[in-house]
DNA sequence: AGTAAACTACTAAAAATTTAGTATGCAAGC
DNA sequence: GCTTGCATACTAAATTTTTAGTAGTTTACT
């Protein structure tokens, strides 16, 4: 399943999905700030979203339940390659640079990050 | 000037500006990939980005020489800001072990990043 | 001076996104 | 059994984004 860019509207959608797991059109809903948005526009875009691909519904009586096809992981994973290909130049390092200019990075981070690295150059 | 998010159609058109520090009309689009717009589809475009006031322009003669108001790095941080707000609950370390979970970082980022932490470990 | 080329401003159509109404069906309670 | 309420499917309007045409102006060349 090759994930495309979602549009704000479903990204909201989604993020509330994967948050709960399996939703009715209401659960989402109970999920929005004010000012909430019709019932049917809610249910409008979970019907875009199935249809494609990126949820599905079981039925129960006369209802969906819907649920995400593709993990949050798999579409974060999706939005920061993106990112990183759009500002960084496809390269994971220039962000993380960017992040010690700005002074965002803690130091035990830069410590976690290279353990990390140091214990995966065995690996392959 | 806050930053907004840009469109796709204008993202791609700050870029070459911010490459080129300005440019012509004509600059842009000997910049962009084939098939390029129309001359005038990329004239409105940052006629468009000039009236949300990202970019200005001076006069020369009968034509103009647009560049940019908000710099590459300014619109960059709000980007990845607006990223890490969304799917790293506003934590840049949130972020950093998304990178150290398996598959998220390519062969290529992991040695790149070494020798990035190895230069960097002395300053911190 | 007259004409062709290049450019801007204005306009508008096409496409994509967002929002919500209407019709209809089904289940639940009276 | 009938009505009420909630759910879906279908439709469509509103808005935003993308694309480009047309008219008119300036410049440069002959």
């Amino acid at each position: 399943m090759e994930p495309r860019s979602l549009t704000r509207a479903e990204a909201e959608i989604m993020k509330i999905l994967w948050q709960l797991g399996k939703a009715f059109v209401k659960d989402i809903i109970a999920q929005m700030n004010e000012p909430k948005p019709a019932y049917t526009t809610v249910a409008t875009f979970v019907r875009i979203l199935e249809k494609k691909g990126i949820v599905a519904h079981k039925t129960y009586g006369n209802t969906h339940e819907y649920y995400p096809l593709i993990s949050e992981q798999e579409y974060r994973k999706y939005e920061v390659q993106q990112l990183v290909e759009n500002y960084f130049d496809n390269s994971v390092t220039n962000l993380v640079s960017f992040f010690m200019k700005d002074d965002n990075l803690k130091k035990s981070d830069l410590d976690d990050l290279a353990a990390f690295i140091e214990k995966n150059k065995s690996k392959k």
